[in-house]
Order: structure tokens, then C-alpha cells, then sequence
DNA sequence: AAAGATTGAGTTATCAATCTTC
DNA sequence: GAAGATTGATAACTCAATCTTT
């Protein structure tokens, strides 16, 4: 057993963690088996928020949001700098909408072309530009240097919650990650 | 130095992760300080998203949203099951605008009622209604037994993951988990 | 008829501007 | 003037409906 967190009204000093808060609220409402569930949940949303803010701030002088970065890093990482947008929205498990409006803004920005794939006229290429290609290594260099280096955990420990965050992602029926 | 995840580009029977994809190709580019980082992100990102997609279809047959269903849940924990609508900003780190539409919804919804503050006429006051009370146990109990207690992972395995995330939030400065 | 993509409607979040009260 | 909240404008996502091509 460890020190519990404060549920110490008093302490009105320091703000509390409202994650901390409300698993407290939790079991004193003899919700006990679901608090720790509820509060690792709640800190998945919480940091996912954060990071997001974080990124999208950096992003903002590029004009790209993260969303569209993503579809620009999937694009640079092929071949032939070209996929058709169902692929793209099936690789980053977005809907094909979500996916019409970002090749929009991007082609709207210079930064891909789009075109009718030759041998099925249904479907549509995105191809990333010269231009596309110079934004999107400027803003992985920015990313790298200034996001995903510096996540403040040991490697092991990175390691430790990739592993467990694939526990949920599987348990959730996450399509990129079939449990056959 | 651990066993690296696989990179070989021939296992194209079963679908790849994208995360992984991502990650090995970021080592083949030669940022591999930053792929653990890059992929740990991502994962975040990928896991909050399953995470709201579940709760809000869970949650759709009463007419709620998450952010509405914290919004209720907040204030059913109160004493007096009011609280000035900047407090709820405050407590759910979200922005004014955000919970002036959630309460606005809500109290579309006879869910809750909005007076002002008797003493400071500026300061408007949610409190929750009876209808509130009883949606917001029903939803909670909902989620409790389908979602939070189902958590696929052993109780020492959440609380590590506690706690990692802990770490993450107070590197990015959440005001809910200051550092002092 | 089915697949692939786009469009339009509805919802939510954010930001700047505004309005009231302190 | 500053604090607290609301409003209006903008952006992004989801869903259903539509359109073209297979």
C-alpha cells in the first residue's frame, strides 16, 4: 500500500487534481471497482487534450493542423508520394469526409494535388508537391525536436505504456489492430 | 537494449499497426530518438478517440454527450449540487464558451437550472435538477459496469499507468497538476 | 447493385468581441 | 478597468444522402 492522495478538504492551499478529486468522489459513492478505470480514462482524454493543444500550437505558423500534417507524413512516406484518399483515411482510421476536407485545405495550401486514379476513375490520388514535401520535413524536424524526444519518460517506460495502451486499443476492437 | 519490434515489410498477411508502421518508419529515416516518442503520442491519440466513440454511443440513448455527462456528474458530487459555471470551466479544463453551450444544452434538457449568483450578480450558478440527478445515476451506473470496470488490465497495471500519464501531464504543464 | 468519393446538415470546440457587474 | 459570462464567426468532425464509375 502507498500513501493515498489527499481527499483532505482543507487543503484548499494547492489545487487538487480534479482526476484525483473525482476518483475519490467515486469510491466514497462505493463506486470502488470502476474509480481506478474511470481515472485512467479521464487522464487518457487529459493528455490527449494537452498534446494536441501542444502540437497544433507549434503547427499553426505552417498552417497545418495535426490532421493534415498526418495525411502529408503518410504521403511522404510512400514511394511514388501518392495514395488514393481511401487509403489514407483507412491508414489514420479517419472518416472518408474528414479525409475530402483535409486533401481540400491541403491542395487549397499547394501542398498535394489531386487526381483520378488511372486504372479506377472512382477512386482519387492525393499527391504530395515539392512544396508539400518542404513543409511537412520542416515540421517533423519541429515535432521530433521539440515534441517527441522530449516526452519525459525513461525508454523502458515509454515502452511499458505503448504495451498498455495496446492492451486497451485491442480490448476496444481498435480495426488497426486485430486481435487474430 | 530489448528485442526491437519488427520492422519486416514482408508480413503483409495480417494488417500492420499504423502505429508501428509509423515508428519503423520513422527509424528508417533516421529519427529513431524520436520514434518511441512519436508512436507513445500516437497511441494517446488513437486510444482517446476508441474511448470517446464508446462512451458517447453509450451515452446517446439519454441525450448526452461526455462533456455534458461530466458537466452532471460534477455537479451531483456538490453539496448543494450547484456550482458558478467559471468553477466548471475550472474543474474540467475547458474553455467558458464550452461549458456555456453544455449548460445551455443541458438546461434545454431540464437537466439542469441556471440562476445567478446571489452574491455577485456577474457569476451564474448550474444547478442540477432532479431529472439531472437522475439521469446523470443511471448514466454513471451505465458506464461503471460497460466501460470503466471493464478496463482490460490487471489493478497494479492501471495505477502504473497512472501514473506514466501523471508524468506526461505535469511535463505539459496541465493546470490541474501543478508541479510546486 | 456496390464501391469510392463528395456534399450538405447538424454538433462541438475555440477565439475574439461584447455586455454586464464588480 | 477587470472579472465573469455570452454571442457570433470559424473550423473540424460525423452522418446521411448523392453522384459517378465499376
Amino acid at each position: 500500500m502507498k500513501a493515498e492522495p489527499s481527499t483532505d478538504p482543507s487543503s484548499a492551499r494547492r489545487p487538487i487534481d480534479p482526476i484525483e478529486l473525482a476518483r475519490s468522489n467515486w469510491v466514497l459513492n462505493g463506486w470502488g471497482s470502476a474509480a481506478s478505470g474511470m481515472a485512467l480514462i479521464t487522464a487518457l482524454m487529459r493528455v490527449q487534450q494537452l498534446y494536441i493543444s501542444d502540437i497544433e500550437r507549434r503547427l499553426r505558423p505552417f498552417g497545418l493542423t495535426f490532421a493534415r500534417f498526418e495525411v502529408l507524413r503518410l504521403l511522404a512516406f510512400t514511394k511514388r508520394g501518392e495514395l488514393p484518399v481511401g487509403k489514407i483515411g483507412e491508414r489514420l482510421q479517419v472518416h472518408p469526409a474528414s479525409v475530402t476536407n483535409a486533401v481540400q485545405r491541403l491542395e487549397d495550401a499547394g501542398l498535394v494535388r489531386r487526381s483520378t486514379h488511372p486504372d479506377d476513375r472512382r477512386s482519387v490520388l492525393a499527391h504530395i508537391t515539392d512544396s508539400g514535401r518542404t513543409a511537412v520535413e520542416a515540421c517533423t524536424e519541429l515535432l521530433n525536436e521539440t515534441v517527441f524526444s522530449a516526452v519525459a519518460l525513461k525508454p523502458e517506460e515509454i515502452e511499458q505504456a505503448l504495451r498498455l495502451i495496446g492492451e486497451l486499443r485491442m480490448q476496444l476492437g481498435d480495426p488497426g489492430r486485430p486481435s487474430e
